[in-house]
Order: structure tokens, then sequence, then C-alpha cells
DNA sequence: AAAATTAACGCAACACAGTTGCGTTAATTT
DNA sequence: AAATTAACGCAACTGTGTTGCGTTAATTTT
């Protein structure tokens, strides 16, 4: 049983071909993904419907997670911090920065996710930060 | 020239009946609003496409700003800070609150938006910060 | 290893936010 | 008052995402 088997194995989720496929996607590009271009990389193999709820699976048991973006869009990555499926924390606790030119996307640890507990007279549930701009790789 | 006509008047846009119920509704709901609640208040007579033409406008000429919330979904707002038209960093540059009961944003400014700038390798062009919960009132 | 179970698939049809083109209306300018 | 142009309204369309349901195939049970 290799690696992708395994972690589809360690989340309840059944080794098929196109989910293999999909998990091994994420893991090769790092950059975030849409719906549309993960069809178009993985060639039309599987039907729309399917990827939707490929993802929406992997969301749930904490291998992806999803970032809308500015135009009302979905984009999917990997969480490269410790997404266990039964912390639904791995949304809430750090900021993602998304790159406009090559739309990869980075979960920054760096950032002291700031006192928003504190603030006076809100009930604060969840904080989300988004930055966006060129990383590293297109900046040059 | 009352108070509402002027501001549109300073934005250099036009004080049609539909623009100026428009904006009022803004100013007197100070919840953030979704496509469909304002068609709801202001009870059909704005034509769909009217609606997003006005938002649009409003929203280039630094009236209200747009916060695309977790379903993909467009909410708009009044800024209640000093939003320029000539300034885009309307925003950027504080952060929101979005209450989960009765959708009413907040811009916040008590918070200092972080050092992002400094953030090791990246180029940041913008930051968004959004935080969700519940608001003073629905709070009790 | 065959049978039973159920997750995952795939098709068709749908829902719904948001957009585009274009002719018309009405606010502003001349 | 006439000319100009922003704003309007209709119809038709895009594109993302969803639902229902029958089928396939991965896993579990016997």
């Amino acid at each position: 049983m290799d690696n992708i088997d395994l972690i589809l194995y360690n989340h309840g989720l059944r080794k098929t071909i196109f989910r293999k496929e999909l998990l091994n996607l994420f893991y090769n590009t790092k950059s975030s993904l849409t719906h549309e271009e993960i069809k178009n990389k993985i060639g039309n193999k599987g039907n729309k419907v399917t990827i939707y709820r490929a993802l929406e699976a992997f969301e749930r048991n904490g291998l992806i997670h999803r970032v809308p973006d500015k135009n009302n869009l979905s984009r999917y990555a990997i969480c490269n911090k410790n997404c266990d499926s039964n912390s639904n924390e791995h949304i809430q606790n750090h900021a993602h920065f998304i790159c406009n030119d090559c739309h990869q996307t980075f979960c920054i640890d760096e950032i002291e996710v700031p006192s928003f507990k504190n603030l006076s007279g809100f009930n604060i549930q969840k904080s989300n930060i988004t930055l966006e701009g060129k990383c590293p790789s297109c900046k040059i």
C-alpha cells in the first residue's frame, strides 16, 4: 500500500482510481486548484459531479481546504499543516496567501493570528486572513 | 439637495429614484446585504440587472464594498470609514466582521493590520481579514 | 472466494448568482 | 428645447455548483 493509498485509508476513504489520481494531483501541484483546473489536469477522466463530491469528501476529512477567492469561486488546496479530520480548526487558525500569478496557495504560519478574541463586544468564532500578491517564485 | 442626493452627486452618479432608494437602504440598514435581500427590501421595484449595475457603480466609486462570504456569495455594505473614490485602498486596510445572526457587517478599526508586508519572500498586494461570529447585539 | 453491503461513480436535469447585448427611458448638459 | 449619455429593463445566456437516481466497484461479511 503506497503513500496515497494509506492517506485515503487513514481518512476512511475508498481507494478508487479517480480519488488516488486527484489526491496525487494535489500533492504534486502545490498550487490551489479550481474545479476547472482539476478537470483539465485530470483530463476529463472524472465527471463534474464526481469531482465535486470527491472535493467535498476530502474537505470533510481534513485532507484539503476550500478558500473562496475574491471572484466567488472556490479554490482547493492541500493544507500543509497537520489537518486532522477530527479538528475543524484547520481552516481557521492560520493565514492563506494566494499568488495572483500562479495561484499557488500557501499556509502562512509566520503570522501571529492577532488578538481578535479580545475585540470589545464581539464574540468571534472564526477568523480568516487571506493575503494576495506575488509569491517568491513569481516575484522575480 | 438632501444628503443622499449630495452623496450621489459627489461621486458622479445620477440621482435616479432607484439609486437614491438603494443608497438610503444601505444607510438605514447598517447590515451587509446580498443581492436577494436588496431585491426583497426594495420590493422588486428594480430589475435584477439594474441592482447589479448599481452595486457595481457604488463599489467602483467607493460608496460600498463587496465582501465575498464563505458560500461564494457577494455581500455588500456601506464602508463606515472614509472611502474615497480615488483610493482603492478601502477594501484592503481594515478588517471586517460579519455577524452570523443578523449579517450586519462591521469595519473593525481596532485591529492593527499586522506586519504582513514584511513576510519573507512574498510581495503582498492586498490583505483581507474577515472575522465571523456574533456581534454585540446578537451576543446577548 | 462468493455474496452482501455500501461508498463512489456518472448521467441528466436542475438551481441560482451573476453577465451581456441591445433597444428604451430619463437625468444632465449644452 | 435639443442633444447627450447615464441608467434602466428585458431576454437570453454563462458558469459554478447541486440533486436524484440508477449503476459500478471497493470493501466487508459469511
